[in-house]
DNA sequence: CGCCTTTGACCAGCGC
DNA sequence: GCGCTGGTCAAAGGCG
């Protein structure tokens, strides 16, 4: 905190958009378990929501996605979690033994959430109600950059996994 | 002992 | 050109 002048940040790093998807949860907690270990590295708090938004990454080296937990100003109950990036790497290896669900690969193949989707494998807390109904909307993700980025959150009843893959996943990704 | 969370500061981008 | 907000980093501490 007091010598940051050696390190920082990189520069020229820009700013790469990566396909981000906002995810609607109806939890009481900020950290669910979606089968992949975050790091939580930061906590900000934003102008539209009192509450603090918080930046989780996946704690695989080899994996680039971030995700952004942030309340509902109007729901308390209710977390937007922007998942940023794709998982190149399945649930397998888990460090600490937590839970390995197949359905958890939504990430690493971004199948946009359906009506079907809500999160089967997650694990919630005791405390959490099993009401965890998670449903896609149209979310102001991006408002900043609307214009220029694709926000595949928009087609919630789409289950067609390949014509999403093949706009939020960069050639050569997969 | 190792991993994760917390916290404050700095930087870049965007808007006015 | 200035100010504001969002996003990221790294060190230290705490917990399992």
């Amino acid at each position: 905190m007091f010598f940051r002048s050696t390190k920082v940040k990189k520069k020229g790093q820009k700013r790469i958009r990566q396909p981000r998807f906002a995810f609607v949860t109806k939890s009481e907690v900020d950290h669910l378990e979606d089968g992949y270990r975050w790091r939580k590295y930061g906590q900000k708090a934003v102008k539209n929501s009192p509450f603090p938004r918080s930046y989780y990454r996946c704690t695989n080296s080899k994996c680039i996605v971030k995700k952004r937990v942030e309340r509902s100003s109007e729901d308390p109950t209710t977390v937007i979690t922007t998942y940023e990036g794709q998982h190149c790497h399945h649930t397998a290896g888990f460090p600490r033994g937590g839970i390995i669900s197949h359905e958890a690969t939504f990430s690493s193949h971004m199948t946009p959430p359906t009506s079907r989707f809500h999160y089967p494998g997650m694990r919630l807390p005791r405390e959490n109600p099993p009401s965890t109904v998670v449903q896609s909307q149209p979310l102001p993700v991006g408002a900043r950059e609307g214009n220029t980025v694709h926000v595949p959150t928009q087609t919630p009843q789409l289950p067609t996994d390949e014509g999403l893959l093949g706009d939020i996943v960069p050639p050569g990704m997969r």
